[in-house]
DNA sequence: CTTACTGCAAATAGTTTGCAAGAAG
DNA sequence: CTTCTTGCAAACTATTTGCAGTAAG
């Protein structure tokens, strides 16, 4: 384990002129741990095994305002509902399987060539990309035959 | 306009044992005529215009049934709801200006290489990927300030 | 005729909001 | 103390479902 590369969230809640409540850090500690990919009633759920009485809206409200302070990245999956990560500064996208649901992160150069190829020839400024693959992974490729 | 590449939806129906009804028909023309990336709502609406008896629910059970039998794409913005825009042969990916919301579409030989090699990699089958881009267009690039 | 499809109303999932009580600074 | 935040319940948005009537094949 390195030494934490972030500033501390309770600096970053600070200087937005936010409170730093214990719901607050919990919510982020849970959503740092698990590595990503969290969805809101799943943080819901991990947050009230250390505090019963947090309430749901507080977590999407948290999740809001993380959002906002650029502390997590949510992710759209082909889902009904948003997953959520950790900001991570290393640009990375996900490849899903459709088999386990199991969620790979890769990073790939060419998706910085690609923003700056299609930005330039429409005349827009890329801000931010979204890429999502789906497939099956090692494992799930072998049981294709029983779906 | 060339001749129409596609097969007649009524024989995809047939085909799958569903049955073709004025519906049906009706909401993939509207899809159609589009040219993507409408959501369940703005369908219903233009639906209505035209047979002001259709009901909502006959627009999702259709969006499910179309998106099944591969008919239509369904795409996943940053908002809390899908869009859809019918299923086109040439892979395809969007560039939505967060300014104004419009919507461009781009293909790019990149995302090929991508998923072969993201997929070769993880020892994953990448059968699907979608990717979108945000940033601003053009027109909207000038008013920043304003915002 | 037979079975799939539709419209309607009610149900459900995900998320937001009003408000009074509680905690941070 | 003052203002932001929380918990709770109620509201809301997007989508799904049960069921009886309607229409496609």
């Amino acid at each position: 384990m390195r030494a934490k590369p972030r500033f501390a969230p309770s600096q970053i809640l600070r200087r937005a002129r936010r409170r730093s409540t214990s719901q607050r850090s919990l919510l982020l500690d849970l959503i740092q741990q698990a590595g990503g990919h969290l969805d809101a009633d799943e943080l819901y759920r991990r947050a009230r095994e250390q505090q019963p009485r947090l309430s749901l809206s507080t977590v999407y409200r948290s999740l809001r305002l993380f959002k906002q302070l650029q502390l997590i990245d949510e992710l759209h999956f082909e889902e009904d509902h948003h997953h959520y990560e950790g900001h991570s500064p290393r640009e990375h996208h996900h490849l899903v399987c459709l088999g386990c649901g199991r969620v790979v992160e890769f990073e790939s150069p060419l998706i910085q060539q690609l923003k700056a190829d299609v930005g330039g020839r429409q005349g827009f400024k890329v801000t931010s990309a979204e890429l999502n693959l789906a497939g099956l992974c090692p494992r799930c490729r072998g049981k294709k035959g029983s779906v």
